[in-house]
DNA sequence: GTGGTCTAGACCACG
DNA sequence: GTGGTCTAGACCACA
């Protein structure tokens, strides 16, 4: 499910939260569903499960997932403050794209190009 | 000029890097400009000289900035690759927020928005 | 393996830098190899750290390692443009010698005799 | 005739001296032709007198060129130590491409090719 | 004066 | 232990 990759800048327990995020903002991972548990995914990746476990006290901070002692983390799904945060992004990536001169409409356009997957 | 934030994650190379890019791209600073000096602009920001100059080096290496030895440091401005850069960036930011089921009417409409400056 | 010499010409990063870009390019260091770490080449060298890290920052930007905070840096291989480069190089040297008179027969002579190992 | 590059990485005195290097090689500057004044090729180059001076110094230690009191500088032609050094460098550069598997065959026909205007 | 290199030594994040 | 960042201050080459 996450891919690792050590030639990334991004430090490893990084791209499992980014890998995460990803997910359940895509709706592989859907509300209610059980992650997998530390050890499980620290074998399966080859790395050491305090970085999973970084990960996923991270997950929690930003409430993409709810850890039950005993029983395991389960996904809540995408927090208010994400889609939020991605919109900021955009406007200020936006408001860059347009201060060097690109034009609203190409935007535009590329939106409605990347959007027919979702038409 | 430039704005330092040591609360900001990003290390204060990138932060002096970043600046003076947006700088570049929305025109303040055009090609043949002169830099501030390494010297000056570290007196100025009350950091090290060798922080301006490894931010500097980097801009260098990107094609913003070309470096003299004994004459100083000209703006030769916004290097081709960066608008494809950016663009790519917008669009995989797209992607992504209309996986998360937001429309594209509002993702055009905050366009609109930030562009009214430009129009 | 590296070795230096301060009556070089060369900053002693940039020593190390092709050093090590010879070792990649001919094999002594392959894909995978664990490069030896910063502080310990410094040991070695009996020189500074940051001299060292400087050249690895430098190896990695251009694509011949790989380095992991905590983990270690790592040799990635050559990269694509290396050899488009020195090829490149190859062509204008070859120019410049056949513009003094030089023979092509000799050059082609010159190949043969350095590629008896490689024959 | 000559042409500085500011982005270039290598310091004016150094450009001027490669141009003239290069000129002479390739013919355009014979044995015996008057070389522009310091003081004539500063304003040329809009650049302060004392770099060409530089150059011509250097330029002049390596016998390229004689500066006679009063009359000026003169060429003297290819100095033979520079055939010796470009052949040097072939060699080394060929060793290098050798090494990373590229077949002489190859860079024999690179050397056909580029040959062809002297032929 | 400029940028470029190097040293010595500190602190931090990561695994 | 690893690499990454930053500081303080030195010396050099260039223009």
């Amino acid at each position: 499910m996450i891919h690792l990759d050590h030639r990334d800048g991004r430090p490893i327990y990084q791209q499992i939260l980014d890998g995460f995020r990803e997910q359940i903002r895509a709706g592989v991972l859907m509300e209610g569903d059980r992650m997998p548990s530390v050890r499980e995914l620290a074998t399966q990746l080859a790395i050491n499960p305090n970085t999973i476990q970084r990960a996923y006290r991270e997950l929690e901070f930003q409430g993409w997932i709810a850890s039950v002692a005993g029983k395991g983390s389960f996904v809540c799904g995408v927090p208010q403050s994400d889609a939020q945060e991605l919109l900021q992004a955009f406007d200020k990536l936006t408001t860059t794209l347009l201060s060097m001169g690109i034009p609203a409409r190409e935007l535009a356009a590329r939106i409605e190009k990347g959007g027919e997957d979702h038409a």
